[in-house]
DNA sequence: GCATATTAAATAGCGCGCTATATAATTGCA
DNA sequence: TGCAATTATATAGCGCGCTATTTAATATGC
């Protein structure tokens, strides 16, 4: 089966060494840099999930539920919940649309907005953190971007 | 404060597109990763997690809780509950430690052993998911494994 | 018009991964 | 010896992220 990419027997011959293998990288990787994010976003009462959600608002201050998991990649099982809590903060406010009202369309607050103001280190203390250079920076997004949408079947 | 690498005031100046960030690239490939992996791993009974466990064992077939630990970047507040779970299928065996009762020893049992032969596709079915050439896998790895240890703090 | 299918969001339940804390065993030092 | 510090594991509680299912609203086909 498959033939066209490079015989994969080179790597299934027996199981590989962890250090040997990109996922154990890309899933301790995620690990530290969650962890790098914890600290900076604990100040502003937020995880990195709930981040990304607010900065998908913040570029575009209202939207569904469904328009939030696509950019993210995440679905209502996840997003529900946390938009949830993001409400009882204060940052965001649930609406049904009138128009359809299978739709909820999550709007940003007053609160929600002021807070983007404040998350302005968090990007550059994380580059900081990264050590990487901007050049450096944008290859490895690139291939990771690349990656996830071949895992994702979307090859 | 932090001026030997390049200016951060690059990438701050205001909230970057979800798009340019490659925090958002890691996080959705690890979330990618592990979806291919779920279906791959539902026939043998495993977690992404509890695989890395079993591939640590495999390798070495008889570590401590915090041996485990130290090679997965994981703590006992995760692997504590894990283990317990492989102690339950009949994966592995957990034992204080003799000469110091305050370690946990795991080990495998014939069930765990057995497992690594039907885990021996996994890795050729992650490795065709990803499309990558081993040469492309093994420099993203690298990467990988060089932004973990710059986030963790080990420049 | 009405039953059926589709869509959007919510819910239930599970397994991480974390912080903070607790428990127990060993070490070290006066 | 004895008592405080350290070490290894375990526990409590929270927030994802997932699959599978449910509920409600809209769209479709006869």
């Amino acid at each position: 089966m498959s033939s066209s990419r490079p015989s994969p027997s080179v790597i299934a011959a027996s199981t590989p060494k962890l250090d040997a293998q990109l996922c154990f990288a890309l899933y301790s990787a995620g690990l530290a840099m969650n962890k790098v994010y914890r600290k900076l976003l604990k100040p502003l009462g937020l995880t990195y999930p709930q981040y990304l959600v607010m900065m998908v608002l913040w570029q575009d201050e209202s939207q569904s539920v469904s328009e939030i998991g696509a950019r993210l990649f995440l679905d209502s099982a996840t997003l529900t919940p946390l938009l949830k809590r993001l409400e009882t903060a204060g940052l965001v406010a649930r609406l049904r649309s009138r128009e359809d009202e299978r739709h909820v369309v999550i709007t940003l607050t007053a609160r929600g907005k002021a807070l983007q103001a404040k998350a302005g280190k968090v990007q550059e203390s994380v580059f900081c953190a990264s050590q990487c250079t901007p050049s450096e920076l944008k290859h490895l997004k690139d291939e990771l971007q690349d990656l996830r949408s071949r895992l994702s079947g979307e090859a």
